[in-house]
DNA sequence: CTTTCGTCCTGACTGC
DNA sequence: TGCAGTCAGGACGAAA
């Protein structure tokens, strides 16, 4: 399940095998994704130099030299594999990319939800799934200022309102949970009611949980093409989630279970308030 | 405008 | 062991 540090891993595994290559191949062996694959996206690819990676939210960019950017997003089950180009393809092989170098990258996305599509790398910003994403939880501009101003008059549970990519990106279900754990705020208190203190908790809470978590799929990158050629997908060590009736790390009662918003919420009765 | 809810998809897991 | 049913989840888009 990538979140913003899952993206920032598999981004910066990328990398080093696309930056500076020619691509040489691009093959799209389904017509969709969640939505319909860019029209000629061979065409419009094969031949040219990719000239830099950048991630916004839990979207990946790849610029090419022409002034073209590839948008890709991994979705819920998206992966992408850096091979050698000998192997054979597998179920659920999408898309598979070769560079002038000899290697190859496979987005492999066995329930669809991902998605790519082709833009103009200077308007890349205006892309209609880009336009309306809020701050990047680890830039400057995310602070307790901004997070209240984005909140003070959202009714809606506080874990749905840091899971709205309006107001922070790359806040996915499983590090709100963490967040509001480490901020000791109750997932479902309504947002309007969190109060300075708590914004500026929270803010650090979301910055540490997700700096963590990129660490640790860091320490990974090392060798960034791994034996089973994956990137990104490392282990974490959760505090609350998916730990429901295990006691809590801080106080030990044990850990409790809600559904908010549709989505798994594991938090804390005696610490979140 | 805000908020909720349905939807897409398939593998993993649960229960009988 | 097999099968049916349930759950998971990002984010759009429709509905309330």
């Amino acid at each position: 399940m990538p979140e913003l540090p899952e993206v920032e891993t598999v981004m910066r595994g990328l990398t080093p095998v696309l930056v500076g290559r020619t691509l040489t191949s691009l093959t799209a062996r389904r017509a969709d994704l969640r939505w319909p694959l860019p029209k000629n996206m061979e065409k419009q690819l094969v031949g040219q130099p990719i000239t830099a990676l950048e991630r916004r939210a839990k979207y990946i960019l790849i610029h090419f030299q022409h002034g073209l950017s590839l948008l890709v997003h991994l979705g819920m089950s998206g992966r992408m594999v850096i091979d050698d180009g000998k192997t054979a393809l597998e179920k659920h092989d999408h898309v598979i990319l070769k560079t002038d170098a000899g290697m190859r990258v496979r987005f492999n996305d066995a329930r669809r939800f991902g998605m790519m599509d082709i833009m103009e790398t200077e308007t890349a910003r205006q892309h209609k799934l880009l336009v309306h994403l809020g701050h990047e939880p680890l830039s400057r501009s995310f602070t307790a200022k901004s997070l209240l101003a984005a909140i003070q008059t959202r009714k809606t549970a506080i874990k749905t309102a840091i899971m709205d990519q309006e107001v922070v990106v790359g806040v996915g279900n499983i590090y709100a949970s963490e967040a509001l754990f480490m901020a000791g705020i109750h997932p479902k208190r309504s947002a309007s009611t969190v109060k300075q203190a708590e914004a500026e908790k929270l803010v650090e809470a979301i910055k540490k949980v997700l700096k963590r978590a990129i660490e640790k799929g860091g320490s990974t990158l090392r060798d960034y093409v791994q034996a089973d050629g994956e990137l990104g997908y490392f282990q974490h060590e959760f505090a609350v989630y998916g730990r429901k009736g295990e006691p809590c790390k801080n106080c030990k009662k044990p850990l409790e279970h809600m559904t908010i918003g549709a989505r798994s919420t594991f938090f804390c009765v005696n610490c979140q308030k």
